[in-house]
RNA sequence: CGGGGCGUAGCGCAGCCCGGUAGCGCGCCUGCUUUGGGAGCAGGAUGUCGGAGGUUCAAAUCCUCUCGCCCCGACCA
């Protein structure tokens, strides 16, 4: 294509209204522009992108014998009322009516629509196992959109779901959604690693999410470096200490702390380290109030105390009762006295002895304390996030962490959907069985913005060539008749063996030129300018390591093609 | 929803505190020169100052309300 007949709004300046890189660069190099909060249109350089990746999609997603359809953006309430999540899914669910007044939504995802299908289509085991996906426009009524295409309320999904008659069918399809997420990914030129993950809103018995390694992520892993274990924070295991503190337990003595509420404030006050604190977080889960112990230098994970209470929603509790529980300011929480509230406490607060924990009581903090002289533990589990330094759950090594992106999940639905739909087929001996199901999604819209966080320089964009939206772009840099005819002849000449040429041919300077294509960011620049046609050469700018290299125009349609070849 | 910030020409911003002619840079249009890393000179066009209401002789500027956007948090496949 030609830059002058082609719509690419380049901006010189970054727009006031982006700071992430991938949201600053995409509209600067002309590939988006936003329409709402969180809703942006595709420009011709954007789609490009996102076709491609669409492409590699679905050569994978077909090759692993998962076949495409196109469910509705718009589904009826009713579907969402049998699982129930009409009600669960919350503010997220964008809804709205239709003119006779029934309730509809933008479908999120499509768990219940899919489920719908197959239970009106399939009878026997005959017809299984099955696997359908779709890349289609989804739409979340997040909270905070944020970074641009990150985390858009508008965005392009591909969601498939598998449908087996038995665990191992189901395992086998999950295996094969992983294999295939591992191959697209890799496809695209990313740096990534799935992690085992937490099942979330979703639901499901086991999942794991495709991180994209980026410092902009708003994910957290933990890895072992040595080892092969990964796992998104939220999810990550930690085992109880291997030894506990031995010491002598001393009497339980109340100090004054006055003022004095935070972690880091108590500690320096008392000049010990975090690591001999306990933290005492008071929660509201359901109807209960539970207060969870852990140690002043760890943090409570959310979603392993959700998941031990067994109830959806957990939050903490608000300030203004605290008082009425504790009989003290918000600050002064502890468990020693502490009535009518569960006592959780996590593994590393069991291995601890003599120990500075709040007294109930305004400033005031005890020191010496011990659980199960001073107070007792309900239970004691797995409740905080793992960090960098712990040990990894399958002993292979000490942990690390990272940021990432997350760009896609799988999960193993078990029968949750199809149990609550009603979605069974015959089995060989005649009898009624639930089907298992699986769920699978790559957010295509954010794998192209994670790209660009992964792949970029103060200059723009670097593409890998499999997703980028041209090859090559030829630059031209003067009107003269010997350049431009010789530019025309390669454009057609590079068109015609498949190269993929966005040709500048605007009467612009050359910096101008040179700083466009930097920022679009194709993986080749080809240069041709009046001083080295002279000398019978142009050269050929890799945009990744920046390399420049003389050669004969001849030569540029064998090169690039090899090149080409090697990238893909 | 809580906290912070912003809304002035296509883009990036100044002006607001302390009310009185709406400005700068880039871009855009015309002409000449220039042509290997965002050109120079000359001339020119472009504004419901986010919106509504109020105070005032007078409002971009002060007050009230409202809409939108960005960042942090809560939240989140």
């Amino acid at each position: 294509m030609r830059v002058s007949e082609t719509f690419i709004p380049t901006l010189r300046e970054d727009p006031g209204e982006a700071e992430t890189v991938s949201h600053r660069l995409m509209l600067r190099a002309g590939l988006i522009r936003k329409v709402a909060a969180g809703i942006y249109t595709y420009l011709p350089l954007g789609l490009r992108v996102l076709r491609k990746i669409e492409r590699i999609v679905r050569e994978e997603m077909n090759r692993a014998g998962a076949q495409e359809l196109l469910m509705p953006v718009a589904s009826p309430a009713e579907l969402w009322r049998e699982t129930g999540r009409w009600d669960f899914y919350g503010k997220e669910l964008l809804r709205f009516k239709d003119r006779h007044e029934r309730d509809f939504c933008l479908g999120p995802t499509h768990e219940e629509v899919i489920t719908d299908l197959f239970r009106r289509e399939v009878r026997s085991y005959r017809q299984m196992p099955l696997n359908f996906y779709q890349i289609q426009t989804k739409f979340r009524d997040e909270i905070r959109p944020r970074f641009g295409l990150m985390r858009g309320r508008e965005f392009i999904m591909k969601d498939a779901y598998s449908f087996d008659r038995d665990e191992a069918g189901a395992r086998l399809n999950y295996q094969k959604m992983y294999d295939a997420y591992n191959r697209i990914f890799t496809r695209c030129g990313l740096t990534f690693r799935p992690v085992e993950a937490d099942t979330g809103l979703i639901g499901g018995t086991s999942s794991h999410e495709f991180m994209v390694l980026a410092e902009t992520g708003e994910e957290t892993i933990v890895y072992s470096e040595d080892g092969t274990y990964a796992a998104n924070v939220e999810r990550a295991e930690v085992l109880p200490p291997e030894t506990s503190d031995q010491a002598a337990h001393r009497p339980l003595t109340p100090v004054s702390t006055p003022g004095r509420r935070s972690v880091e404030e108590v500690t320096t006050f008392l000049k010990i380290e975090p690591q001999h604190l306990v933290k005492t977080l008071l929660y509201s889960a359901g109807k209960e109030t539970v207060a969870v112990l852990v140690r002043g230098d760890h943090d409570v994970n959310e979603i392993k105390v959700k998941r031990l209470l067994g109830v959806p929603e957990l939050e903490l509790l608000k300030p203004e009762l605290v008082p009425g529980l504790t009989g003290a300011p918000v600050g002064f929480a502890g468990p020693v006295g502490l009535k009518q509230v569960r006592i959780l406490g996590d593994w590393a607060v069991k291995a601890m002895a003599n120990f500075v924990v709040g007294a109930n009581q305004a400033d005031t903090h005890f020191v010496d304390a011990n659980w199960e002289r001073d107070f007792n533990v309900d239970q004691f589990a797995d409740l905080r996030n793992a960090r960098a330094g712990d040990c990894s759950p399958r002993k292979d090594g000490t942990l690390k962490t990272a940021k990432g992106i997350e760009v896609g999940h799988v999960f193993m639905l078990g029968t949750k959907y199809s149990q609550a739909m009603k979605a069974t087929f015959l089995d060989a001996q005649g009898q009624e069985q639930l089907a298992i199901m699986g769920c699978y999604g790559i957010g295509v819209s954010r794998t192209a913005a994670a790209s660009v966080e992964q792949n970029h320089d103060a200059k723009g964009i670097k593409w890998p060539v499999p997703i980028a939206p041209f090859h090559v772009t030829l630059l031209p840099l003067s009107q003269s008749q010997p350049v431009t005819q010789l530019a025309d002849s390669l454009y057609h000449a590079m068109q015609d063996s498949g190269i993929e040429v966005l040709w500048d041919d605007r009467d612009e300077r050359a910096g101008v030129k040179f700083n466009d294509a930097d920022l679009i960011g194709a993986p080749y620049h080809l240069v041709i300018g009046e001083k080295g046609l002279a000398q019978g050469q142009v050269e050929l700018k890799f945009r990744h390591t920046g390399v420049t290299q003389k050669i004969a125009p001849d030569q540029v349609l064998s090169l690039l093609g090899s090149l080409l070849k090697a990238a893909s």
